[in-house]
RNA sequence: AGUCUCGUAGCUCAGUUGGUUAGAGCGCUACACUGAUAAUGUAGAGGUCUCCAGUUCAAAUCUGGACGGGACUACCA
């Protein structure tokens, strides 16, 4: 047993010292890559991920070496996680459902306390670390999720068992733990029952042609001890006779009618496992169910017959040609057989009634029955599919035969044996076999000849082979059968309704899951069958004398008082060490029990059974052979792992460990581990097990079929991990669908995400990094309040602060994929595409002075905190990002990201106009450069100014603010707002529906229609009186400003484009001014490409020769400074003539020109 | 068979308490930018919101049913 530390770490690391050599190296971290390349492509990002940079990583920085132990200062959360030791079978599924699990931690919670539990049931001593254990250890360490294995606490150490005999003894002690019967598979070839995990192997359930018999069961004569049973039971013999009356002594079905015989009245029932007759103790209907009796004869013997049979399933009986055709024809030689329907009644007015037993012999006698047999009961789960609608009950064979037979006391007969035949006193049938289980080639099927028997007796009406599936023992290959078995069992109904109520204080993600599948699960539960009947496993600590006294055992100090009570009352010496001291009982001959010392002493199977206790009576008392249900380990794991109540151990204390803030599995555990927990949780504790749950989907392969090693579509964990990393597997797992939602794991969304994310991620530092070690930020200046820097800067850490506010919401309501596609957008639309963008002159232009840093510092702090936010998601990378930031800086102590805290937002920052106005100034950017696009006239080129329509104060408010950086964005010289917009702006009206639609019901179509009509007059009317007037459908309706958004639609005359209520007008004329300076731009833009070309560093500074050309004169005249300053020229010269220089294209000019360095 | 869950663009997913132009990203096409440059930006095409019926002035959204994918439970005369 161990508690594991775990932590979330990693990183990745060069392998070779390729510095990226653009500039020259200062003080931050150089990006490392792999291959020789300078920038990061597509293709790289696979190579940058390998995963064998992260080993490396991990031995070289010894953060592996970090445990809860070394680890001060740091909340720590508790984490409980299930892993199967299935992992070989399961691996991929359970790896990439581990995967989207473990992104679930809380904010802070780092390094969540990791417990590991052990399910298994393998064999003592096979299981040290086989081959599962070390594939699971590799992937798990692989993905990023680290736990201790070197120690891992196991389900069949002593110290685990003896928790869960304590647990057992606990429920014993509330009589909650008892004996009883109950239908399970069996396997009669193999002797043993079968669990429904082996029933549920492949191939299990094979399609069989069995003999199947459509029996007929008398109705008892109509009194019983004296009494009818119900009144009906008199009334359908009446109907029988009735109805056979005018045939009376005339010859009909082969005989002369006989009034006597006429009564007879039969219900059907039909059968797939006629063997189970003999066991009937019961007919089934449904009390919903309508029921005929019908005149008829009997197919086989031709005689007159009366049966009863479900209304709805006539048909697969009776011909409609049939129906009251003449019975008087009706001879052994007539193909259609004549019916008529007598009488109609539900199934409940059926209850009660009492037939004949089918098939009596000497070993089914009521006595042997016990209860009250052969009567017609009432069950829920009979339907009118198939069969009769009448269902022959054999609780013995039948799960819901023995639920629906104990409740109405019909007793139980089990005419056959564990072997699977017949037993003695069955007549013709005792001895043989129920399917051929001996592999008898000369076996004959006993359903043929019960079939022939009930044929001959009058008592079939119908006898068919038929096809249907039927479950099949996964190692002998025969059928099962359902047997009644001892078993032992939890009274979990007993506390079925405390357990509804805690189940209502879990938060469930999904929260339908709680609510519908578990809790439906809670509503309808049983018993909990405890019993397994297997080798390994633990042992059920009950033992039995003959005389019935039994005793549970809770610990193993008990078990030791007890054997020594055991020894002195019966002569025995089983604490002894040595097998001799052979002593008066058997059991005892071959004891190498040792008790003396705990290690040497095994809880398991064969040797607790070779322990006998003695009973308060003096009896011997041997151990009940049953192991209980691995669920139970499952399920007690929160304590029994800590060697509950057992331990004092501080480290070991419960209320530390339990309940679970939250566990993580797979939805296919509600009924498995989720119920098994709770269960216990509530029964020992009266408490949840866990706060949360959140059950996850399952990963399905990219067509949506589940992956399956037969059908080959299984994506091996290693490998995508290997070939993408886990950073992108993890991010693409957790952003691509919640994790209770099953998802399409398509490798093509892995590269998306490593270019989308990875790879914008990777440049924007890349970016950051190339002009800090230009300028050598090391963030050793004294940090800037947020409030003196400029207006983008506070627009982004506003901005920033606000993700650092949703992404920890999310996380803390167990939603990782909103976290995750919070934190994308940010890094893409607003980081990247907007703020980097916007301020990459900042970086570049100018002296290292107060807006350089603001802008370093700004884009730091981002830089920083996406690593921290992204670390739980992203392990490898965020820490990679965090620590080539951190080691330059120093302004965390931690060392890795994930030993830092995680942020917590600055609401201080948060400026919501701020953000608001930054909205508009992307619209109005988004607008203007569509616009621009519309019209053809490229960014470059400046113009005038562009006029925004405002209908509120506030907007334009907000957007001159911002003018600026519009302004700067879209190459505009001027901004101008039209307030007064009549006769200007072209108005529009948009029905606000929701206002509108609950005031105006039925007349919203037309309202709406006669307000988009509405003309410029009406508008300002409205705008002016706050509501107007409409004339609807001969109605005056009455509408308020409140009920409409006016939208600025047009601006006659002008270029316009309009989102929402945002609309903007674009004046398009180039004068001859703009036209120059667009020249010069251009200009500048193509020598800067021609610096590029001719490999000049961006800071060497040159000399420009132009070639005399008129139609450019002046706009060099007029712009020569601010070409000058964009390419770092000292003069242009004007010259005659170039020989030697470069020809570029300005606004279809052609222009001569040569650049030289300045030495 | 029952219970649960999912079904929206070629693909992966958003879509608030029902409200009128159903959105992203990828992919595709075109263009722009060129001191983040194998980077970046803009635009376009692409939808019977699986189908049917109902409730409502109004349904991708609510109700019922069908179909399809998946999970679990059960194996049934």
């Amino acid at each position: 047993m161990v508690i594991i530390s775990a932590v979330f770490f990693g990183s990745i690391l060069a392998i070779k010292s390729i510095p990226i050599d653009i500039f020259p190296k200062l003080n931050l971290p150089v990006i490392y890559v792999i291959e020789p390349y300078g920038g990061m492509t597509p293709q790289q990002m696979e190579g940058f991920f390998s995963t064998r940079l992260q080993d490396q990583f991990l031995y070289v920085n010894g953060i592996k070496n970090i445990t809860s132990k070394n680890i001060q200062g740091i909340s720590i959360l508790k984490l409980t996680f299930f892993e199967s030791t299935d992992m070989a079978e399961a691996s991929a599924q359970v790896a990439l459902q581990l995967n989207r699990a473990m992104t679930f931690f809380p904010p802070g919670a780092l390094p969540p306390q990791v417990i590991r539990f052990d399910a298994s049931s393998l064999p003592v001593g096979t299981l040290v670390f086989s081959s599962p254990d070390k594939k699971l250890e590799e992937i798990t360490e692989k993905m990023g999720y680290w736990v201790d294995m070197s120690d891992p606490y196991i389900t069949f150490d002593n110290e685990y068992i003896e928790t869960l005999w304590w647990a057992l003894k606990e429920l014993y002690k509330k009589d909650l733990l008892y004996k009883s019967v109950s239908i399970q598979p069996y396997s009669p070839a193999a002797g043993t029952g079968l669990s429904s995990h082996e029933l549920n192997q492949p191939g299990t359930y094979k399609d069989v042609k069995d003999t199947t018999v459509v029996a007929m069961f008398a109705l008892s004569a109509e009194k019983h001890n004296g009494i009818p049973t119900n009144p009906l039971q008199l009334k359908l013999h009446e109907l029988a006779r009735n109805a056979w009356e005018p045939f009376v002594k005339m010859p009909i079905g082969g005989g002369l009618m006989e009034a006597d015989k006429a009564g007879a009245v039969y219900f059907m029932a039909w059968t797939t496992t006629p063997w189970t007759l003999p066991s009937n103790c019961g007919l089934t209907v449904g009390p919903n169910i309508d029921y005929v009796l019908v005149q008829t004869f009997n197919p086989y013997t031709h005689k007159p017959a009366n049966v009863i049979l479900a209304k709805a399933l006539l048909g697969k009986y009776f011909k409609p040609e049939g129906q009251e055709s003449d019975f008087t024809i009706y001879t052994s030689e007539s193909k259609l057989l004549p019916w008529k329907i007598i009488g109609e009644f539900k199934g409940s007015e059926l209850e009660g009634i009492r037939y004949d037993q089918l098939l009596p012999f000497e070993g089914n006698t009521r006595e042997v029955a016990g209860g009250d047999p052969w009567r017609v009961i009432t069950g829920d789960f009979v339907t009118t599919e198939d069969g009769t609608g009448i269902v022959h009950t054999a609780p013995a064979f039948g799960a819901d035969d023995y639920r629906v037979g104990k409740k109405h006391d019909i007793g139980i007969l089990v005419m056959v044996d564990k072997e699977g035949k017949f037993i003695d006193y069955t007549g013709e049938f005792s001895g043989r076999y129920v399917k051929n289980y001996k592999n008898d080639p000369d076996y004959t099927d006993v359903d043929v000849d019960i079939a022939v028997k009930l044929k001959l007796s009058g008592h079939a009406f119908k006898v068919e082979k038929y096809e249907h599936t039927y479950p099949h023992c996964w190692r002998t290959d025969k059928p099962i059968i359902y047997y009644p078995l001892d078993a032992w069992f939890i009274r979990t109904t007993a506390v079925k309704d405390r357990m509804i109520e805690l189940n209502k204080t879990i938060n469930w993600k999904p929260k339908a899951t709680g609510e519908g599948r578990f809790g439906n699960w809670l509503e309808n539960m049983v018993d909990w069958n405890l019993s397994r009947s297997r080798f390994w496993g633990t042992p059920l600590p009950v033992w039995v004398s003959d005389d019935g006294s039994m005793k549970c055992i809770g610990s193993i100090e008990e078990l030791m008082q007890e054997v020594k009570k055991a020894n002195k009352a019966l002569g025995l010496n089983q604490l002894l060490e040595a097998e001799h001291e052979v002593v008066n009982h058997s059991v005892i001959d071959s004891l190498t029990f040792k008790p003396t010392k705990k290690e040497d002493l095994d809880l398991h199977k064969p040797f607790v059974d070779q322990i006998v206790l003695v009973s308060d009576s003096g009896q011997p008392m041997r151990r009940e052979p049953d192991l209980i249900d691995v669920w139970f380990d499952s399920g007690a794991m929160p304590y029994a792992q800590l060697h509950y109540p057992f331990e004092k151990h501080p480290a070991k204390d419960i209320k530390k460990n339990f309940p679970a803030d939250f566990i993580a599995e797979g939805v296919d555990q509600t009924r498995g581990w989720f119920y098994t927990l709770h269960a216990l949780g509530v029964m020992l504790f009266d408490s949840v097990a866990y706060k949360t749950v959140v059950s996850n989907g399952l990963v399905l392969d990219k067509n949506g079929n589940k992956m399956s090693k037969r059908v080959g579509n299984v994506i091996d964990p290693f490998e995508t991990i290997e070939k993408y990393s886990a950073d992108a597997t993890r991010w693409y797992l957790i952003t691509n669908a919640s994790p209770w939602d099953s998802l399409r794991f398509d490798l093509e969304g892995i590269k998306e995400v490593q270019r989308k994310y990875f790879g914008t991620l990777y440049n924007t530092y890349q970016f950051f990094a190339l002009y800090a070690n230009v300028d050598n930020f090391t963030y050793k200046e004294k940090h800037i309040a947020v409030v003196d820097r400029p207006e983008i800067d506070q627009w982004i850490l506003s901005t920033l602060n606000t993700l650092v506010k949703d992404v920890t919401a999310a996380m803390e309501d167990y939603e990782p994929t909103q976290a995750g596609r919070a934190i994308e957008y940010f890094l893409d639309e607003q980081l990247s595409n907007w703020y980097v963008r916007l301020c990459r002159r900042r970086f570049w232009k100018g002296e290292y002075e107060q807006d350089k840093i603001c802008a370093y510092q700004t884009l730091y702090e981002c830089l920083e905190t996406l690593a921290l936010l992204m670390a739980p998601i992203a392990p490898f990378f965020a820490d990679w990002l965090f620590r080539n930031l951190n080691e330059v800086t120093g302004r965390s102590k931690q060392t890795s990201v994930h030993l830092a805290d995680y942020p917590v937002a600055d609401e201080g920052t948060i400026n919501a106009d701020l953000e608001e106005r930054m909205r508009l100034a992307q619209d109005v950017s988004s607008l203007v450069l569509s616009v621009r696009k519309k019209v053809n006239i490229k960014v470059r080129q400046p113009l005038q100014r562009i006029l925004i329509p405002v209908l509120d104060v506030r907007t334009k408010d907000q957007i001159s603010k911002i003018e600026d950086l519009i302004k700067n964005e879209v190459n505009i010289k001027s901004i101008e707002y039209l307030t007064d917009s009549e006769g200007f702006i072209k108005k529009k009206l948009k029905p606000n529906f929701k206002t509108l639609g609950t005031r105006m019901g039925a007349k919203m179509k037309s309202v709406a229609a006669a307000i988009v009509q509405m003309d410029q007059h009406d508008i300002s009317s409205l705008e002016k009186n706050k509501n107007f007037f409409l004339q609807v459908d001969n109605e005056q309706v009455e509408i308020m400003v409140t009920d409409v958004d006016i939208i600025a639609e047009d601006i006659p005359g002008w270029s316009v484009a309009n989102k929402d209520n945002l609309t903007i007008a674009l004046d398009i004329t180039v004068t001859p001014e703009l036209q120059e300076e667009g020249n010069a731009r251009e200009l500048v833009n193509r020598i800067q490409k021609i610096r590029k070309e001719s490999g000049f560093e961006v800071i060497d500074r040159i000399t420009l020769e132009i070639e005399e050309y008129e139609p450019f004169k002046s706009t060099i005249i007029h712009y020569c400074d601010y070409i000058c300053a964009e390419i770092l020229a000292d003069t242009i010269k004007m010259v005659p003539k170039i020989e030697n220089g470069t020809e570029v294209e300005v606004n279809d000019l052609m222009l001569k020109l040569f650049i030289s360095k300045n030495s």
